[in-house]
DNA sequence: ATTATTTTTTAGGTTTGTCTAAATTTTAAA
DNA sequence: TTTAAAATTTAGACAAACCTAAAAAATAAT
């Protein structure tokens, strides 16, 4: 099978608001791919007819198991390429979005596994989201905000939700970046602002960040 | 400006034909391009209502400078793919072109100049053809056929215009590659065929494949 | 339970890039 | 120099992916 730019973004558009919502609307979806409501109805009807969706008019739609199959593979080559962006041309978190948005079309099978074997495998992409793997799969990662981490408890951070320019900057000053190992020494009731230590260093951060932050830990360690 | 795929694809194939034959017919396109010489025409009216060409109904087109210079940009997407697919991903001489043909349309000036950057600014692609610079200028190097090459004149391959794998086999097996240093010690009439001298090693090649290989040389040396 | 609002779909168009078949123009042959 | 052949362009259609405006269905508000 071989799909469309369109019909690929329109797959992977539907997989993340699945994800992310449970479930997807018409004027979600429209939003997302910045389109208009009519031009969504008009693909759902062509990835229907493809049993790619399941789709009765006005009761709503979502991925079938092959359409989802197919909506991992994209997320794959997206993350992958976001990876050799970031890692091996050395752009930014925030850079590396738009372009991988063109470069998950390239679709052969054989280029991405090679890319993915030249990059070594890598579990996850530079905003710490796992790169589902030859197969497709994701690989299942407990994860917590760095908010909700317990006391003392040493974590990895893994994830950045917001990938603003801003906060790349404040976390750069903090010296917090994905790998960092820390713990959450405890909450200020005040403002609920988070003081962490990282390796000897005891630093505070803002609510607003630590949520923003996800990390995991073994419950033993 | 941004261009479609189809017309970059038509853009660089023109300035591909332009190079090889000096003028292009409507023909000789669509053959290159695999498509039918009426579509031909209709985007030839959409290059030149760009700008891009110079066209007259009935005596042909050609590039204008503005569309050449737009089409050396592709040509070195196309190129430093084909590098960094060969060099890094270890994909054969005869399998990056396709996956390039697909890559080139990933336009960002940037990412390009970044990737030439992280391959340490190539010259010359896997098959030996030059690489225009950021600047989109080739770089001018006096080449010539290893057939035509004077006696005892030691010379390095650049380029080798056959990318079967047949031919691939062929050179392998005579451990000829880019970059081989080697000079021609004698043509026997008979067949035309070619000695070679690769080191201390004394080897007979057909006129056939002698035609292929494209080597450079200073007169001098 | 009506009425109003929002969501979604349909109807009818547009643009891009393609096609086939027919008409033109150029070039080659008789 | 006519005639035949080849090359090129035009005419008319079609699929993909959009759009706007209007209709239909589902939801929310009185
Ligand atoms: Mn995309
Ligand atoms: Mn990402
Ligand atoms: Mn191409
Ligand atoms: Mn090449």
């Amino acid at each position: 099978m071989n799909f469309t730019i369109s019909e690929e973004n329109y797959l992977k558009a539907i997989f993340h608001l699945q994800e992310k919502d449970g479930t997807v609307t018409t004027n979600a979806l429209a939003e997302k791919l910045q389109t208009k409501p009519a031009s969504v109805t008009d693909m759902m009807k062509k990835l229907s007819a493809k049993k790619l969706l399941n789709y009765k008019p006005y009761y709503g739609f979502s991925l079938s198991a092959e359409g989802k199959k197919i909506a991992l593979f994209i997320v794959r080559r997206h993350r992958l390429w976001e990876y050799f962006l970031s890692e091996k041309l050395k752009f930014d978190w925030n850079e590396v979005h738009a372009l991988a948005e063109e470069l998950e079309h390239v679709s052969s099978k054989q280029l991405i596994d090679r890319l993915d074997q030249y990059l070594g495998f890598p579990q996850f992409d530079p905003h710490g989201d796992p790169i589902p793997d030859h197969k497709g799969k994701i690989k299942n990662v407990n994860k917590i905000s760095l908010f909700d981490l317990p006391f003392n408890q040493m974590a990895e951070v893994l994830q950045v939700t917001n990938q603003s320019t801003e906060m790349l900057e404040l976390l750069e000053h903090k010296n917090i970046t994905i790998g960092t190992r820390l713990e959450v020494k405890k909450h200020f009731d005040f403002d609920h602002s988070v003081e962490l230590k990282i390796k000897t260093t005891t630093l505070t951060i803002s609510e607003q960040l630590a949520k923003n932050i996800f990390v995991t830990y073994e419950p033993g360690a």
